[in-house]
DNA sequence: TATACATATGTTCATCTGTTCATATGTATA
DNA sequence: TATACATATGAACAGATGAACATATGTATA
């Protein structure tokens, strides 16, 4: 499609470069607007860090309470509760109190798969 | 440290206990290894950058050259470098160079997958 | 080989992020 | 209401990250 073989002098290179304008033209008409690929962006990076990974793993099959999620991954429960906010945010787990304890779950199927695209393609 | 529930002497808190217990425990068996975990969180995170973002948004219909990526997004080529290392890294796009450009391309059918499951759950 | 072009890489720096510690808030029960 | 438990939040700090700049490498052609 972009052809470096009409290189040579005699070969009209105003056409090529037209070709190569059309191109990236069409690309960015094709491409979404920036805010939604920044949102995007925004997405995938809180999936991008191993910590809320493993708790949004642990809810793949049953809701959990803060401690209990504390307790099952070894990490302080302050540390769940923060990283717990930010998925909260994303709309990536809900929750619901019970008595003293809050119990998390997965918000969305999404999650689910997003997560299983992402391991096909880790698991290669 | 881990049993602060077992208070009160009249109920059968041990049972409940142990029903957590459980929980937990099938919960940890079932997820994946620790290495495998981060990996994902790696990948996710290659994603987690609006830039990188729109240059593997850019190759979604076409290959482009380097030049012409930043070009179409308004980048420094350095930057776009930079990134496509990463993306190269990650086994999200392949090259194949061409004269003196070098053309970038998606390398594997999980990139658009991972992306339009995100954009799905950006889009609501 | 000298030159120009296209891409890659090393370094620096400002910013962002996740964890920890301390503390606050919310809830149930004596 | 006083107490203990469960969770949330604020602040501070160390480490990670992306952009920019300068420069190196790779390629084609005169």
């Amino acid at each position: 499609m972009v052809n470096k073989e009409e290189k040579q002098l005699d070969i009209p290179e105003g056409e090529f470069l037209a070709a190569r304008e059309d191109v990236v033209k069409k690309v960015l008409e094709q491409q979404p607007a920036d805010e939604i690929l920044y949102d995007l962006a925004e997405l995938f990076k809180v999936f991008g860090d191993s910590t809320r990974i493993k708790i949004l793993y642990s809810l793949f099959e049953t809701e959990l309470c803060v401690y209990d999620i504390a307790r099952l991954l070894n990490l302080s429960q302050s540390s769940v509760s923060h990283q717990l906010r930010i998925l909260k945010t994303s709309k990536l787990v809900k929750f619901r109190r019970e008595g003293k304890s809050v119990f998390y779950s997965l918000d969305d199927e999404h999650v689910r798969e997003i997560i299983s695209m992402g391991m096909e393609h880790v698991e290669e």
